[in-house]
DNA sequence: TCTGGGGTCCTAGGACCC
DNA sequence: TCTGGGGTCCTAGGACCC
């Protein structure tokens, strides 16, 4: 916890809704619903207007139609909410170098890295009425709510505490009797089921919680969220506001209107998926090594079945193909109502690295002088693990290595050293192509093999 | 026909290695 | 030959966030 109010968080009221309502003048004083308008939609934002008949993010849209028929129902339009948002995010980065986006209508900014000369609870909120002055103005009208105080944990709950239009700066030293009395669910992190595990033992609000000894809550909650719990209980926060955060995963997902049960649709259905995800990887230049595939079945139950190449791919056939027979690996006979494809495992070298070794290969062997690929070396072959479900393993005397690229009479094999990742890219002439493997499969060492 | 989509982080067990 | 601990990687599931 710092000793001056310094952490401003950010959170632009009802924001999808307020867009709408921006666009669109006829939505304005109008309940506005904002999310999915089918028929298992959910609520993502609704307006203040919308707020007043009981409609909240999250709630099945079905619901919110039976409390409020008379709203606009709209699905998001994201390209203007990531426009509105970047405008936002830029104006905050104007005021410091120091900026945190949590999502597309919230931030936290370093105050202590922004250079002012006062940082008083006078002085920060001067400079959080202008700011908010700032995002109407580069908005469009939009309202931001905002927190000031000592830690992020403090500012998140002030910026909520006066919304919309909020402003509320914490004086240093007060932060613990602010908490006291709010409920447990005030602290991010803690959730329904979370709320319910301290519930039963008798936890209500932050004061409660204060009185738990540390032991005790691991216990509780687990060892991660128990120690973090006994710190933000006495407000007791020192994460630093982290301007740039590396990609984990990319994924895509999609719930149908009816449970879906034809296989043919379902593997159709998860390769399309395969594709966007790797399109997207390769938009962000990105690679992965694990390919998850998530299936929600009828009874909501969901279901992942993962599997980890030895190298990274962004290649659709790879992952498509990687998907398709993990897929096969859940009973999907009683019907299926969201189907989703994840890649995760994203290295720190990037497609652009690959191509310049790929490149090379290809000129170096331009000039005819290709090596055969041995005719042995397709003699092995197994549809599934170890290496991966769904790919074809293939046997060559030239070490272990995956198939980069194949063509006509001609296959790519960049070979990996073991442990130490990416090794040599080599092209092979191929002399049948009815025997020609496909990109992602993989050569194997026969001298690794224990069995010869 | 209650329950989105895109993420992050944690836990727990097993394999494997030293 | 047996016992054992620690670390890392992988997989599955779950909680949580906006």
């Amino acid at each position: 916890m710092r000793s001056d109010p310094t952490i401003l968080h950010v959170d632009l009221d009802a924001f999808f809704a307020a867009v709408e309502q921006r666009d669109k003048p006829s939505l304005r004083g109008k309940p506005v619903v904002v999310g999915g308008v089918g028929g298992r939609g959910v609520v993502a934002t609704a307006s203040y207007e919308a707020r007043v008949f009981g409609v909240r993010s999250a709630m099945s849209t079905r619901e919110a139609r039976a409390r409020c028929p008379h709203a606009a129902y709209l699905t998001g339009r994201f390209d203007a909410y990531r426009q509105t948002s970047r405008r936002v995010m830029e104006l905050l980065r104007g005021l410091s170098p120091l900026v945190e986006p949590l999502s597309l209508d919230e931030a936290f900014v370093d105050l202590a890295a922004a250079g002012l000369d006062d940082l008083s609870v006078a002085g920060v909120t001067a400079v959080a009425e202008r700011l908010k002055a700032d995002v109407a103005e580069v908005t469009g009208g939009l309202c931001g709510s905002v927190g000031v105080a000592t830690s992020k944990l403090v500012a998140k709950i002030a910026s909520d505490l006066d919304k919309p239009d909020g402003l509320v700066v914490v004086p240093p030293g007060t932060e613990r009797d602010l908490l006291r009395p709010m409920s447990v669910g005030v602290i991010p992190g803690v959730g329904p089921a979370t709320a319910e595990r301290l519930r039963r033992a008798g936890v209500h609000t932050v004061q409660d919680l204060e009185d738990v000894p540390a032991d005790e809550l691991v216990r509780v909650v687990g060892q991660a969220h128990g120690t973090s719990l006994y710190r933000m209980a006495r407000a007791d926060d020192d994460r630093p506001v982290v301007a740039e955060r590396e990609t984990k995963s990319v994924s895509v997902e999609g719930t149908y209107d009816t449970d879906l049960v034809d296989r043919r649709l379902l593997e159709g259905l998860v390769e399309r998926q395969a594709t966007q995800v790797a399109e997207r990887l390769r938009k962000a230049r990105l690679s992965g090594r694990t390919v998850t595939v998530k299936i929600r079945l009828h009874d909501f139950t969901t279901h992942t079945r993962s599997s980890t190449l030895p190298a990274p791919t962004d290649d659709t056939r790879v992952v498509a193909r990687l998907a398709r027979s993990l897929l096969g690996e859940v009973d999907t006979s009683g019907g299926v109502r969201l189907l989703g494809v994840g890649v995760s495992g994203l290295a720190d070298w990037i497609q652009e690295d690959l191509f310049a070794d790929y490149e090379d290969t290809e000129q170096a062997g331009a000039g005819s002088t290709l090596e055969p690929l041995p005719a042995d070396a397709l003699a092995a072959v197994t549809r599934s693990r170890p290496w991966a479900p769904g790919m074809d393993v293939v046997h060559a005397e030239h070490g272990a290595g995956w198939v980069w690229g194949s063509g006509v009479g001609r296959v790519t094999v960049r070979f990996e050293t073991a442990g130490t990742g990416p090794g040599p890219v080599r092209t092979f002439r191929m002399d049948d192509p009815a025997l020609a493997p496909a990109a992602g499969d993989r050569f194997d060492d026969p001298e690794d093999d224990p069995e010869g």
